[in-house]
DNA sequence: TTTGATTGTTTCGTTATAGGAAATAATTCA
DNA sequence: TGAATTATTTCCTATAACGAAACAATCAAA
């Protein structure tokens, strides 16, 4: 038999001095109880009840025992209560990734949301470029953006990310806005892409897919200072309308080409496949889904009209 | 599977971080340690490790489980520890009886000189001329005097006691030593019996037992008392040689009708049939086997030479 | 890139165990 | 003395444990 509930038998037994009121209580036969005492005694070596049909009182070794078995019984039921609450509660730590590019979206505003209404959860918040692999580095969610490939990961789709060109008012008036994505060649651009890789900027055209090799003024692995020379009226950049969503508002920067923005890039949240996952875990997907369906909505009504659900951190210098 | 073991493997694969390596170690197939893991995840609803092929490691509510896994495990090795020690070594404490007809022989010394060679046992001395339910009071042993007739007992037996008259040497010396029993019949008796019951003297004359009838002088159902009378030279007593060897060394005391000492009354140990005897108990069985043994030579040499092991505790007033 | 080695998981068939109903034994109460 | 209560034993069946081997996935070396 298991030895906890050996134990915790045994410890009714001691505490009720009756195998058959002991039976009763924890709803086996009387037999059960009998033998499980007998299975404890035959493993210590140890006689651990003076019995007779009559009374069962404990043995100097079965008083010894009982001692040590509250306090072990105690301490079982005090971790299974914990993790018991970790897995209904939310609370503990999670682990996120999330791209260089969308750290000036609303997603950090939605994280801080989910972790206002979840005190008890704490949150690793890891900003890279780097693909992680989720199991390797126990990250719990990470959110990617365009098609994702991995097999073994639960992909949900949340927001499409319209990219759209833009650049300074100043820069518009000097250089005129383009009308058809090929214009973009003749500006000057402010181009975004990791190591290593030819940035490439992705417009659809009549449905199609229409690639632009650029020849940039400026090539940056990150978005964030690109913003800052866009401003200056330096050219063009391309980015999602979630990114930006700040300095478009504000004046600071206009858009232009948004008809052909690609209607197949995403953002993404990628989880593991995993047959018990955290309550928190759990509770973020749910708070995904409903800002995802909150956002669809809205885009529905008035596609022009997104932007953050709360403050959004400062761009950086 | 048990759930101690469950723990015990959990808290194996943690330290060492790899399924196999836990299995090599604890002896286990690797599919045993898998499913203990997965076992322990559906019961708590909750993933405890991160896993890839080649690398294993601690979810956050893994953590959790690991620091409570550990205490819990040492509690349970601490508490295996003392029980074990407790069949092993003699340790604990022995509840012990014995009728006040033998306070005054030499079996509280052979207790004492237990008790020093075994530091760690404690005594429970029961004095009492009741019969007690070995059972139902948790009595480890109780010593008796005569045949028993307890089915569930098992009985030792240790020493003959040899029945003697006893007078001081005033007294024979007046009334003359008597040369068959039946001649005490004419002499002061000081007897002893329970409450109720009528006194007894037990002879054995021939090979055959024989019965006086008494009409004592002094009545008591406790010898103690007794003894100092006979020492004033009141009348002849009938107890155990054992029970007055110090005043007979002294010379306080004369035996007479040493050759009518019955044969089958003798002094026995009695314990409970039990699978799981405490070390401390099955250790006094053997120093009593071996006093027993030891008192047999002694008294096959030298009948006449029984004395106490050490000194005797002095008469009561 | 391919091959081979290592590791975690699943499947499957055998074996052992748990668990209870009923019979048994021992004791107490009316 | 008879009836009721209680612990233990016996016996049977459904369940679980266990390991071997097949499988899947990953990493390291050629």
């Amino acid at each position: 038999m298991d030895s906890l509930d050996l134990i915790q038998i045994f410890r009714e037994v001691a505490r009720r001095g009756s195998f058959s009121a002991t039976a009763a209580a924890q709803g086996v036969s009387p037999a059960s109880v009998s033998k499980a005492i007998a299975q404890l005694e035959t493993r210590f070596g140890l006689r651990l009840f003076h019995r007779t049909t009559r009374k069962v009182s404990l043995t100097d070794a079965g008083q010894l025992l009982f001692e040590r078995s509250s306090a072990l019984l105690e301490l079982v039921d005090l971790a299974q209560g914990e993790l018991h609450e970790r897995a209904t509660r939310p609370s503990g730590r999670l682990t996120v990734t999330m791209p260089y590019g969308l750290v000036h979206t609303d997603l950090p505003a939605m994280l801080g949301d989910f972790l206002l209404r979840y005190p008890e959860v704490d949150l690793d918040l890891s900003v890279t470029d780097r693909v992680v692999g989720l199991a390797e580095e126990g990250v719990d969610l990470a959110f990617r953006v365009g098609p994702i490939e991995d097999q073994n990961l639960i992909v949900r789709r949340l927001l499409p990310l319209d990219f759209v060109a833009v650049a300074a008012p100043a820069y518009w008036r000097a250089h005129g806005k383009p009308a058809h994505p090929r214009e973009l060649c003749t500006h000057a651009q402010l181009a975004w892409s990791l190591h290593g890789q030819a940035p490439r900027w992705h417009f659809e055209v009549a449905g199609k897919p229409f690639e632009l090799a650029l020849q940039p003024r400026v090539n940056a692995t990150l978005a964030a200072p690109l913003i800052t020379l866009a401003t200056q009226g330096l050219g063009v950049m391309w980015a999602p309308r979630r990114a930006l969503a700040q300095w478009i508002d504000s004046g600071a920067l206009e858009c232009a080409l948004e008809p052909f923005s690609p209607s197949n890039v995403w953002l993404y949240a990628a989880y593991m496949q995993r047959r018990h996952n955290s309550a928190a875990l759990r509770v973020l997907l749910t708070q995904l889904d409903a800002f995802a369906e909150a956002f669809k909505c809205r885009d529905g009504q008035r596609p022009q009209d997104t932007q953050p659900s709360s403050g959004a951190a400062a761009p950086q210098a």
